[in-house]
DNA sequence: CGGTTTTATTGATTTCAGTCAAGCAATTTC
DNA sequence: GAAATTGCTTGACTGAAATCAATAAAACCG
């Protein structure tokens, strides 16, 4: 059951088949419904998700009409609000499933416990590392900013709504269908 | 000379005199003339800055034309690229002097030697913490993100360029200065 | 200083993404 | 399986910011 957690925490450096073991209990095995949220604003997010199958959306509500996708996960993403796990402080944003998921979750309090136990551990802190490639923005032209997500994760376009892609790369539903038709001359 | 660092470091925890004796060997003291860089394109962000003195813009170039702003920073200030620092790798931005600049620099070589003589020192990780409150682009107008950085930070706008702020704001020069003619009516 | 370059303002025009709206296709629900 | 909801596309229109351009003001430099 957590061989992709395992070989996904490979990558964060080596550990013993017992460091192995006692990493494996402390995930907790979840299945989340399509539209559930693992992560509502106001809340302290106290938790790292593993994502063994399934899609979420990582989002801002602005003002109850609008919102920002901040980022897109699905299988071998790690799932976090950055800034709350760090701080400890409640989140401003949601983390949604958009599709039915299947997560490995393992709490702050849990991972702190490990550490304790074997300093080994402290290389799991890498998760915090991982880059997350937000579409620039800045990148004025809308157009491009597609044309870079085509570039850098096609999967995302397959994956995930429209309405979410669009969100992502900061336009309306309306303008990323005009690029698509655009792109695809 | 080392007194205004000593009392932002002390901001991380505190620290024995002997530390911060130790702690102050470590740091250049370094002047930087207007238009000079400490970082740039290619380079791998081996060192942090602390602003003594001066005003300093981090920004990327997008393509020979167009510069995006990322940040700016003045005295008390902690300057770095987090993400060269932290990854080690070479940065895409720059991070040049806008004024004359009277900067303390500590390498990350100088960084880890502390670490390894004394745990007490793990504290000065905190400086990659602080939160760089970038104007969310997001909100849409430009009119409201200028209100906002006149909220947050009015200093910026007294010491910067307006076509440092323009591009920090995500606005060309020109609607910046209608933005402005606009507010003060 | 005086000449040059850079920076800021203002005006006229254009462009492009947002909004509003309608229609169709796909999916869900009972 | 019909009805309703949701998702995507397309069109017409609008408005706000970019662009182009000219000028004025300030800073720079030998």
């Amino acid at each position: 059951m957590f061989q992709q957690v395992c070989l996904a925490i490979e990558s964060f450096g080596s550990f013993t088949p017992e460091e192995q073991e006692a990493l494996s209990k402390e995930f907790q095995h979840r299945i989340i419904d399509k539209g559930q949220f693992i992560l509502s604003s106001g809340e302290v997010c106290q938790s790292i998700w593993f994502v063994n199958k399934g899609a979420l959306r990582h989002y801002r509500d602005l003002d109850g009409f609008s919102e920002v996708t901040i980022n897109l996960f699905h299988e071998d993403h790690w799932v976090l609000d950055h800034h709350s796990f760090t701080a400890q402080k409640p989140s401003k944003n949601y983390i949604q499933a958009v599709e039915e998921c299947e997560l490995l979750e393992i709490s702050i309090h849990a991972l702190h416990q490990l550490i304790e136990t074997s300093p080994s551990f402290f290389k799991l802190g890498k998760i915090l590392e991982i880059p997350r490639n937000e579409p620039e923005l800045h990148t004025k032209k809308p157009e491009n900013r597609y044309l870079e997500l085509m570039e850098n994760s096609p999967e995302l376009i397959q994956r995930f709504p429209l309405k979410c892609i669009a969100s992502y790369l900061g336009m309306t539903p309306e303008t990323l269908s005009r690029v698509r038709a655009k792109v695809k001359f």
